[in-house]
DNA sequence: ATTTTAAGTTAGGTATGGCTAAATTAATAC
DNA sequence: GTATTAATTTAGCCATACCTAACTTAAAAT
């Protein structure tokens, strides 16, 4: 099983249906098309060659799913994306609203070398601005501690905010003038139909459920 | 004329166009062919597509040049190339045989607000690590001092090299272990058949013409 | 058990950017 | 001036990665 030369195309459907994995438990070709923004036909047209390159196995009308091998390559993107998007935050002084976009270019285009000069300018760090976690070289992922969405926490707790599931612009940017970035603490003051009602710093909001669920946390020691 | 968004091969065309027409008066379908290493064919394929795009000008069996806007593309993607040769460089740890390729594919696919981080994060340098000019955000090049390659150069004059005209790994690899590097000074000992005798450091040798042709000079203060 | 709907596939088409082989044009040599 | 050679173009192909429209399969609803 060698490593085969890839376009950016197919290591974005192997990164993507890595991603979707990790979610759902099995990825419809509608999943994909929807997270590519490409339409149906072309997503059954690109898994029937990434199937004959033994990077993707693929039940007719069931799912698709990463071989080893697709896997692989699907990690090694993701740490590329990852690993990029601290960079541009740390080092170019990019806010986390803008990385994404940039990395889902860049990480198709540098080498390895790239790879690990950065990683090693940051010391090899597991966790990117959004907290998802970095694949190490060896593509395994650091474990993390149990996280809990907005929506499931407890009333009165403290907790630290650890991950933000967007890459949504407007989202992200939003939080951040909330002040609802990774690493800050939130007191939890109750759950209402309409969202979770929480204090950050000196300020009290009622984040709309939509937006809850894409916060997870973790309890204050 | 608005600036249309293309490809990198175009990209690549536009600025190896720019290049070849500093050295030579006019450029031929076929030393852009063996720049680009593609067929003639392929060249006449997408010069007519450019050509239609009003980014170059063909006269069939002349040449081609570029129009205002594509000179200002082609000196964009110089500026990008070049920016990140020197990032590489400063930033990242390349050495100079290392970062011209790198710099290829990623010039296509930094934004304009990466440009603008690793340009002010350099303080805006006018030169990259082989001491080709960088053009500034007004696509302007800065002026330099009138160099002479090391062919022509007077015997017993002390020179600073200020120029290496190739991107060849090997031969770039060489000049580093002959401390042939831009900045260093060297005394020009006399030209002989098989090519020039020089002092660098505390070590003498006799530098090939071909290789001689490469380096350019700057007569010392 | 049929019908309806949603999901997925097939068929056939487009644009891009390459290629080879053959034809044409221009330049050079005799 | 004609013949040779070199440069360029034309014609016709190929692969990639999309697309729409039409068809098929599976699942859900009555
Ligand atoms: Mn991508
Ligand atoms: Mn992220
Ligand atoms: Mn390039
Ligand atoms: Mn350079």
């Amino acid at each position: 099983m060698e490593k085969p030369v890839l376009s950016e195309s197919q290591e974005d459907y192997l990164k993507e249906i890595f991603k979707l994995r990790e979610m759902n438990v099995t990825v419809s070709m509608q999943d994909l098309a929807k997270k590519l923004d490409v339409r149906p036909p072309s997503v059954t047209g690109m898994i029937k060659k990434l199937c004959s390159m033994d990077l993707v196995e693929h039940e007719p009308y069931k799912g698709v799913q990463l071989t080893e091998t697709g896997e692989k390559i699907a990690i090694e993107v993701l740490r590329h994306h990852r690993l990029l998007e601290l960079y541009l935050a740390k080092h170019l002084n990019y806010s986390w609203d803008e990385i994404h976009d940039e990395a889902e270019r860049l990480e198709h285009v540098i080498s390895e070398k790239f790879e690990a000069a950065i990683a090693e300018l940051m010391d090899h760090p597991t966790h990117d601005p959004h907290g998802d976690p970095i694949p190490s070289v060896e593509l395994e992922f650091p474990d993390s501690p149990d996280l809990t969405p907005l929506t499931t926490c407890k009333t009165g707790r403290m907790m630290t905010i650890k991950r933000v599931m967007t890459q949504d612009k407007d989202i992200l940017n939003l939080l951040t003038r909330l002040e609802l970035t990774i690493g800050n603490i939130i007191t939890i003051k109750g759950t209402e139909s309409a969202g979770i009602r929480l204090k950050v710093s000196d300020n009290q909001y009622l984040i709309p459920h939509t937006i809850a669920k894409l916060i997870w946390c973790h309890e204050d020691n």
